[in-house]
DNA sequence: TTGTAAGCGTTATCAT
DNA sequence: ATGATAACGCTTACAA
């Protein structure tokens, strides 16, 4: 039985046109000369017989999956997705497909390498660069450390987190806090360093981190052992926005000021739940990230060179209230530029 | 040029094994019988060569891609993130690759006959229906009506729509506004059929519905409209929870109570930006949305004959503040059980 | 247990 | 402008 596809061929609608199957394929790609009579009898032939071209086929002849794959943890949040949407929207310009494989709990060794198996490149997220058997395929890790000979693009985080952190130490902070596992994430433990550079370039020792997860509750649990004097700090750096939402709700909602009590900031600059005081965060381009990503997946399959240094993507310092600030006007304060190896910089 | 993989084939590791290369395959497949030695030497080979099977000639030996396509409008909010979770998940669970692609603006014709031409099988997101073009393959349609012989998965909203205006209306309230583009997802419109039919089951006519997409801005506008007195309503259901707690941020941003001077509800249940009072929403089993089409494409693909009826999902009506109730357990209040047809009903 | 060989449905190179 | 025909790399009877 054929379970797949109507079992109409390039023969059959060869046949039922007239014409041979080199002619068929030349009037679908689009490729050499063909008459117009001939090129009217295969459309017909197409409509007529509901003709699905193989995919497979079609790749087997010209060796090219013309697909990407793109290998991501999860889901949750806007952070992913972002990416995501990014990197399929690049693709999808180039003309090319996107095959999804979703980390989760499951064991990646096999859907990684059937993933390897039906794409050109592949683009892993940071934190799972591990799986990468020597693949082959093109790579690119997005926001974390590739293994070297891999390419890596990733969003300033030292930097940023450095500036941030310092923000909240000019503002008179003395307990700051770093909330997020930075042993989850590669970009995690650059921002840490930040903070913790923040802190020395003071004379300063900064604290070790409070490790949690990135979603919203953990972020609840944070503010219980805040509230329960488990824990002390008058500013909190949060290692996305979501954690720090979650913080800074909580802690209002037991009664403390934010940021009077203590100061909250946090990473993303998620537009969803815009709050008073509004979050002051670090944007990073993720959308641009996963173009990127694509583009580069798409040179490497064309032949180039894999780049020896990383990819280092700018973010943006936006103040707003959660750090003590009066809260102004919404914009950036200040970017981050990097050096740019050969793709102009992002733009809005 | 070779451009993509290392050029090393079925036959370098045969003649590297010193095999033939149907023992590679039946090694590698893990199908007939292999001795030991020829498996070890195999798997050396495949080892030393950094062999990248072509997923492109096993599917076409096979005839089957073992892939299947999902086709979404976008990924804004976590709707759309946890539908595709739940299909990937489920996907890889029966081993099968995901191709995603996403609607966007771009015109969609080729890129879906594209996609077609790739996998066994397609889900498309209930808006997007219209691009199903004699498909060939195997579809199902999420959330939304689907074409006269196409299955179709959904979860139930005119129940749950009417229940929840009910409960407005049951508070008394007696100016209620729907707030989502009821042309744009048939999901939508069937909640406004519920909004109209709760409203004629006492006697009241339902007022026309307040057109704004999904988006969280969107739902700002409104609100400012709301706060102009350009519209009046003292509630509102709205056709997501993102719409809804921008309204309510907006609307206690200018000094309006809520649920006091105006009642707002939602839909899906977001579990990010908890806010004071609670939203009061319908929750969607969208997880499972995701995972059920994914299961049913692997049926169809199978085989199995369409269904001819819908299939429905139960959601359950969330009562917290926003509607003017006391804002009490946080648990859903009741459930809209639908007719399963061979499924069992999903579980948390 | 292993190997030979015939597909699978395209593309692309030659002739014609 | 068109048609044979040889790849493309794998699976799978069928033989041995």
């Amino acid at each position: 039985m054929r379970v797949s596809g109507n079992g109409v061929t390039i023969y059959s609608v060869a046949e039922r046109a007239g014409v041979s199957i080199a002619t068929v394929s030349r009037v679908l790609q689009d490729s050499g000369v063909v008459s117009e009579r001939a090129r009217r009898q295969v459309l017909e032939a197409v409509e007529e017989l509901d003709y699905v071209p193989s995919g497979a086929a079609r790749s087997l002849a010209v060796r090219q999956h013309d697909t990407y794959g793109l290998l991501l943890p999860e889901l949750s949040g806007p952070y992913y997705s972002e990416l995501l949407v990014g990197f399929e929207t690049r693709a999808g310009e180039l003309g090319r497909g996107v095959m999804l494989l979703l980390g989760g709990a499951r064991d990646l060794a096999k859907p990684f390498s059937t993933l390897a198996s039906r794409v050109d490149a592949i683009c892993v997220f940071g934190g799972l660069a591990a799986h990468i058997g020597r693949s082959t395929r093109p790579v690119v890790v997005v926001a974390g450390g590739a293994p070297p000979g891999v390419e890596a693009i990733t969003a300033e985080n030292v930097d940023s987190a450095h500036e941030l952190t310092d923000h909240l130490l000019a503002h008179g902070r003395t307990r700051l806090l770093f909330v997020g596992d930075t042993t989850a994430a590669p970009d995690v433990l650059e921002r840490y360093e930040g903070f913790t550079q923040a802190h020395e370039d003071r004379g300063l020792r900064a604290a070790e981190p409070v490790h949690v997860e990135f979603r919203e509750r953990d972020g609840i649990v944070v503010a219980e052992r805040l509230l329960a004097g488990d824990l002390a700090a008058d500013g909190l750096v949060c290692c996305n926005d979501e954690v720090a939402l979650a913080i800074m709700a909580r802690l209002t909602d037991a009664g403390m000021d934010v940021p009077d009590d203590v100061a909250v900031v946090g990473w993303d600059d998620v537009m969803t739940a815009r709050v008073r005081p509004g979050l002051t965060t670090v944007r990073q381009p993720v959308h641009q990230l996963g173009a990127l990503a694509a583009d580069r997946l798409h040179e490497l399959v064309g032949g180039a060179p894999p780049r020896a240094t990383r990819h280092v993507l700018p973010t943006e310092l936006v103040i707003r209230g959660s750090c003590g600030c009066e809260e102004h006007a919404d914009r950036p304060r200040r970017s981050h530029p990097q050096t740019y190896l050969s793709t102009p910089p992002p733009r809005k």
